[in-house]
DNA sequence: GATTATACATACATCCATGAATGTATAATC
DNA sequence: GATTATACATTCATGGATGTATGTATAATC
């Protein structure tokens, strides 16, 4: 086939990124084959080679097209307001994204249930824990902060109780994502991160007490 | 090579699943060849095709190997004491398994990171969520016997306070697993249900008011 | 002590995925 | 409007993994 318009060719690199998604979410990303995908996109393996070096790097850019745009949200406003209203902000809004975004959910399932964390992936772990670093940087700041603020003492250090924050977050995430037993994701979601605040000794807009 | 007494091939079948744990979390269960498995153990694939129906086989054996025996010692005491102890009891005991077996954290990190939940792999996926099943059960019975006994009523439903629990127990497992950010996981772990509960209105053993 | 089932090792056939090489028609560029 | 780089499609060569079939020496069994 001959050569298409750069407008075109960007057509089916989304085009590719898109199938893959499709066939690394049914087959996983080990098992999927480069013919598959390019099939699934009405193309063949040249098309992809053209557009990425292989199969880990079209997988990247697939993360890529979704982690970004998220990661560029979570840094938006960071020295307004109440410290705690905006770390349960960022969790609640990360949740409703899952949620309502079916296209990010898909990616989150497939790094989370379809691929293999080995180090022939290269970097996919290795991008995955910067990730988590920086957002626990972030809840560990804002911790610290609203601590500060209500003048309380939290019964453990702030970057452990960071973790737990967002150990509780990634937990309630991958159940939910892994759908066994289905419930509302933001509804308990927000719960939860409230009573483990409010275990910490905070005291949270909107509590009776 | 000639026929081996039932000790010796039990032995073999053993060093297989040793090699399996190996090269599964070297490579990825999806990348590991049969072959390398086998080599591994000092034999070749007929051993494993004696053993084991196909990898799939193989590696259900492999967690089976690990995961018989924590869910038995899960079932253990039932009735007894204080039903928030009971919950914070089998918590740490298995965060202390993890920390201290490391046969049994390599088949954990091998079930969380290295292997693709994918419909191929028969059963891996639904073994899982009905072992959560079983452990989300336990805890919702536990958490509701408790609130009871204090007499307070929970700012969450029964069912999602335990969901909620778990997924901050699954979610500090696995951080702590990747390892991208050493803790204690242990005291982490302690100090954070302790918090959540608290969190949920709960008053704890040992605690100051 | 002859027979039989066992516990593997070896050999074979098949399939499929990858990567590179090559072809090619046409947008861009000048 | 000739040239060139582009955006793929096609073909080829290679390797590696799987499953099965077969061989075989020896524990078990009687």
């Amino acid at each position: 086939m001959a050569r298409r318009t750069k407008a075109e060719a960007d057509a089916t690199r989304q085009a590719l990124l898109d199938a893959a998604e499709d066939v690394f979410h049914e087959k996983g990303v080990g098992r999927a084959s480069l013919a598959e995908i390019a099939q699934a996109a009405g193309a063949t393996r040249g098309a992809i080679y053209w557009h990425f070096k292989d199969k880990v790097d079209l997988f990247n850019a697939m993360m890529d097209r979704v982690t970004l745009p998220l990661e560029a949200a979570c840094r938006g406003p960071d020295a307004d307001g109440d410290p705690l209203a905006r770390v349960q902000g960022t969790i609640q809004s990360l949740l409703a994204t899952a949620v309502e975004d079916a296209h990010t959910r898909r990616v989150f399932e497939i790094a989370m249930y379809r691929v293999e964390y080995v180090a022939e992936l290269g970097g996919v772990r290795e991008r995955h824990e910067a990730s988590l670093k920086r957002f626990h940087a972030r809840l560990t700041k804002d911790l610290a902060l609203a601590a500060r603020e209500q003048s309380l003492a939290l019964p453990m250090a702030d970057a452990d109780a960071a973790l737990g924050l967002q150990a509780l977050f990634d937990g309630l995430l991958q159940t939910w994502i892994l759908g066994g037993t289905p419930f509302d994701l933001q509804r308990v979601g927000a719960d939860a991160v409230a009573a483990y605040l409010r275990g910490l000794g905070y005291r949270l807009q909107g509590d009776m007490r």
